[in-house]
DNA sequence: TGACAAATCGCACGGGCGTTCTATTCTGAG
DNA sequence: CTCAGAATAGAACGCCCGTGCGATTTGTCA
C-alpha cells in the first residue's frame, strides 16, 4: 500500500523540479513520465487528472518552501535576526538550480483561474503573512521604529526578492545578490530605531 | 504594397494584447487568426514561423513602452521630476487592460533561449539603463546624494515595479498601488540631498 | 483595363497533448 | 501460498499545435 504513496512522492519531486524551468503548462505528462520512467497513463493514474497533478506540485513546493526557509527561520531570535534568516534562506532557497519556483509559476497563473492558481496565492499569501509578522515582532522588539508598517515592509521584501529573481535567472546579471542584499540592508536600515537617545526624522 | 503592412501591423496589436494574458507561448496561430479575423495560414504567411512572430510581438511591445512610458518622461525636467514620470508612466502601463507585458513574459523565456528571449532582454536592459541614467542625472543636479549608485536605485525601482504587478495582477490587492507608491516615495527620500546644511547620517 | 504580384485561403500532414479503457504485473495481508 | 486489489503498462481517441503547398482572391501599376 505503500508503494503507491512512494511512488507518487518521487513523481512530484521530479516535477517540482521541471515547474521551476518549464512552468506547470509546460510541465506535460509525457514528458514527465519520461523523466520519471514510468508510463503516461500508469503517472497518470496518480492523480487523475492535469489540474490535480498541478495542485499536488503547487503542494510540494509549499512543502519545501516550508521546510527550507520558514521554518529554519522560524528557530532563530526574534526581532532582526529572524527577519534576516528568513531573507537569507529565501534567497538561498532561489540560488538552487532552477531558480524559485513560485516567482517562476506567478506570471503563469495570474490570469488562469482554478484550483492550482487559489493553492499558489494561498502560499504567497502565507509567505507575506510570515514576513509581515516577523517585521510585526521586530516593531514590538523595538529593534524597529514604532511606525514601520509591517505590511509595506513585507511588500517591498517581497519585492527585492522579485526583482533578485529577474536579475539572476533572466538577466544572469552576477550583480544580483549584491543588489539584493543592498536593497534589504536598506530597508531595514531605515526601518531601524534610533541606535542612541535623540531621534532622527522619519524616512517614510 | 501597403495593405500587407497594414494588416500586419493589425495582428501585432491584437498579439501584443493577447500575450499580457496568455503569454507567447499559450499564443497560437490558431487562436490568434481568429481574434484577427484571418485564416490560420495567411497570418502564418506574414511572420514565417513561431518564432518570428514571437519576436515582432516582444518588439510591437518594446515600441509601444518607448511609447507610452519612455518617450512622455523624457520631456520632463532632469532629476526628480523625470524620474517621477517614468515610474508615473509605469504604473499606467502597467494598469492597462492585461497589465504589464515584461512582467508576464520574462518569466516564461527566462529558462527559453532564442532570440524571443534575446529581443525581450535587450528591452528590459534599455529600460533598466533610462532609469539608471535618469537617477545618475539627478545625482548630477544634486537633488541625490552623491553616494546613491545608479543602477542600485534602478534594481530597487524595477523590483518594485515587479512587486505592484504581483499585487495587482496575481493577488488582486487593492493596495497594490498605494504599496508600491510608498516604497517608491521611500526609496527617493533616502536618496535625496540634505534639504538644509548639515548632513544627516547616509542611509546605505 | 489587363496583367502580374502580393495577399489570403483551404486543406492536409505529423506530432504532442490530456484522457480513457482494458490488460497485465506486482504486492502485501490472511 | 494464495489471491484480491493496488499499481502499472499499452494502445487508442479526439484535439489543437506549427507548418507546407497549391489554388484563389485581391490590390497595384503600366
Amino acid at each position: 500500500m505503500a508503494k503507491g504513496e512512494a511512488t507518487r512522492q518521487a513523481i512530484l519531486t521530479r516535477a517540482f523540479e521541471l515547474a521551476k524551468t518549464v512552468g506547470l503548462s509546460g510541465l506535460s505528462i509525457g514528458r514527465l513520465a519520461e523523466a520519471t520512467g514510468l508510463s503516461k497513463s500508469g503517472l497518470f493514474a496518480h492523480f487523475g487528472s492535469k489540474e490535480a497533478l498541478e495542485v499536488a506540485v503547487v503542494g510540494e513546493a509549499a512543502r519545501q518552501f516550508v521546510e527550507l526557509v520558514m521554518a529554519p527561520a522560524l528557530r532563530q531570535p526574534r526581532g532582526e535576526p529572524r527577519l534576516r534568516a528568513l531573507f537569507d534562506n529565501w534567497i538561498r532557497w532561489g540560488e538552487r538550480p532552477g531558480g524559485c519556483f513560485f516567482v517562476a509559476t506567478i506570471a503563469e497563473l495570474d490570469d488562469r483561474p482554478g484550483p492550482a492558481r487559489d493553492a499558489l496565492i494561498h502560499a504567497c499569501k502565507d509567505w507575506l503573512d510570515a514576513l509581515a509578522t516577523a517585521a510585526r515582532i521586530t516593531v514590538t522588539e523595538r529593534q524597529f521604529r514604532a511606525d514601520v508598517d509591517p505590511d509595506q515592509f513585507a511588500f517591498e521584501v517581497y519585492s527585492i526578492m522579485l526583482g533578485f529573481h529577474t536579475y539572476q535567472k533572466f538577466l544572469r546579471e552576477p550583480v544580483s545578490i549584491d543588489r539584493a542584499r543592498g536593497a534589504f540592508d536598506r530597508l531595514v536600515t531605515s526601518a531601524r530605531s534610533a541606535p542612541l537617545a535623540g531621534r532622527r526624522a522619519a524616512t517614510g
